[in-house]
DNA sequence: ACAATACTTAGCCAAATGGCTAATCAAATA
DNA sequence: TATTTGATTAGCCATTTGGCTAAGTATTGT
């Protein structure tokens, strides 16, 4: 229970901790992407793209689909959900968060007056 | 700059990656505690714990302090802010999606309707 | 049928990780 | 002064990581 929870926090987080995963994380947000499209721009040989996907996979932070020869990547964020609830007990410490949301709350609101 | 930034969030969220640091994090919230404190409940030997404990230091995310020959630490949240920030990127989604905002949204606009 | 494309698997390598014991350093105490 | 206590450093070991090349599996195109 808490040991599993606990365990994939682990691979969240190090998953997290190599930056070329957190750049392809970062291109899924906007949409959808080919392991072809993901790779590009990075200098490493197919498979290495390949193990970075797996640890993400692994993760629980992206999810994959075949559709012919091609495996669409899609951003998977509930994991992070997790690395939220931990970092909320130090959000007294930085507190930056709750004022963000509050941007992101007044944002949506506004949107749905037009 | 923008690279110094990252690499210090690849060791930052590596730092999390490891149940045990995270747990010794969680304990420095409430105090500052010696290196003995820090590594009671685990069975590590000493050198063990040293290295966690390094992991930690470089990764900003503790600071120490010699005092006679006991060594405290003290958590330093600083860090934090970094993964808060780069998380901020992926809230639309799992406050969203994951009930909790959803359910305040609603909460508001039925408010508003009264 | 054959060749090209999109990926993954298998397997190698150097470096890093997480654990240990033994040895060391520094400070407090008997 | 000699010894215990708090903690680190040195160095070993097995495993994992992140990179590679070569080979294999599907699927698509010619």
């Amino acid at each position: 229970m808490a040991n599993q929870i606990n365990s994939q926090l682990d691979n969240v987080f190090f998953a997290l901790s190599h930056p070329t995963r957190r750049q392809m994380l970062d291109r899924l947000i906007d949409s959808d992407l080919s392991v072809t499209d993901i790779s590009r721009g990075y200098n490493n040989a197919g498979p290495t793209i390949s193990k970075h996907l797996r640890v993400m996979e692994s993760a629980g932070l992206i999810q994959r689909t075949k559709r012919g020869r091609v495996h669409w990547v899609k951003l998977n964020p509930k994991p992070l959900k997790g690395v939220g609830d931990w970092m909320g007990q130090y959000k007294k410490f930085w507190d930056i968060s709750l004022s963000s949301l509050d941007t992101y709350l007044k944002k949506i609101s506004t949107k749905k007056r037009k």
